[in-house]
DNA sequence: AATAATTTTTGATCTGTATCAAAAAAATCA
DNA sequence: TGATTTTTTTGATACAGATCAAAAATTATT
């Protein structure tokens, strides 16, 4: 609780009432690495906070997985158009390792946003540094070889890259795995 | 003003306090075709609602221009992180078309966020239809051919995709300006 | 521990798109 | 309106990375 707390606590000022509304309305849960925590087609009606462990966005391309992004600890995950539209959206969310989370229904995120203004800032502010991020990796995108495309994902993801699967990379830079494998062995 | 007002009040309620509050402190403007409206390395202090026009959002790479996206009327632009976090950055804004805006300065955007709870709640929706843009995005850069991004392209910017140079679409998309000559020729 | 399933690596070939070069067309300017 | 600049098109060639195929290595299962 505390993780996601003080996660919070980076953003705005946390009132004791608004703690106390956010530790009451969050569930902990544990997820086995493989286990799919949403399903692509469905709407998202939670968004979970990685307290340990590792989850992935996913799609479906022509029958194939195609990762979207990572997500680990100190991080929120969820189907973003999916929860923030209530619609059905094309990701599915999997634990690419053991996971445990803290568990928020929209419901209750609606409730906060409701009757606590510095929610609606938090997740302003929170949302500006995911536009941030994808930002740059679109910029990261194009124009550059595969070579660079990886160089930059170690960058970014420091501290994880090594937890993921070569394919999930792969098809997260978009190119082959083959091609990852060749970059990696430094040919 | 009647747009930028309309605008708002797709996302919020627009109490009279509030819309006057807005109607202060913006600003009309008219840039011609050409005309820089902000510089790469410097902080973003302005935001533009654009009332008729095309802006673009590039940045330079190996000297040569790579278009960052494309805004038309009743939307905002300006460099988003460096907006939004007061720092420098790498993009560079300017006019494709005569275009007139309304301007906002930061500080009285701040000043609104401060006195008015519903204008964060504004930032937060219209920042996360935002993040659900980028995600098609990013989807579609990858495992695409060079034709069905551009497909893709004029599908997602319909009404202006014929009032932008090729090689800005190019950039764009992150393929050369020769390939995509070829691909409308249909070769 | 042995077997099965999955993931990664290696090899050979093919192809879409980049690159380089220059002509044609369109837009801008004096 | 003609001259100059910029943008777009066309052509020839090269190469990064895709694809197809199969072996090797790793991981999961009984």
């Amino acid at each position: 609780m505390t993780a996601l707390l003080h996660h919070f606590s980076q953003y705005i000022t946390l009132s004791d009432d608004l703690s106390s509304e956010i530790s009451n309305r969050v569930k902990h849960q544990t997820f086995k690495k493989g286990h799919l925590l949403h399903d692509a087609n469905k709407i998202c009606t939670h968004s979970y906070f990685i307290q340990a462990g590792l989850l992935r966005l996913y799609f479906l391309k022509d029958g194939k997985e195609v990762s979207e992004y990572f997500c680990c600890e100190k991080e929120w995950v969820n189907s973003p158009r999916s929860f923030m539209q209530q619609k059905a959206d094309i990701y599915y969310i999997d634990a690419i390792e053991d996971t445990t989370v803290f568990t928020l229904h929209v419901q209750d995120l609606v409730f906060l946003f409701n009757h606590f203004p510095e929610m609606e800032r938090y997740a302003r502010l929170s949302m500006g540094s995911m536009v941030g991020h994808f930002l740059e990796r679109i910029t990261s995108m194009r124009f550059t070889t595969a070579r660079e495309k990886y160089t930059h994902f170690c960058e970014t993801y420091h501290d994880i890259y090594h937890r993921i699967p070569l394919g999930m990379i792969a098809s997260y830079l978009g190119i082959t795995q083959e091609t990852l494998s060749r970059i990696r062995a430094g040919k």
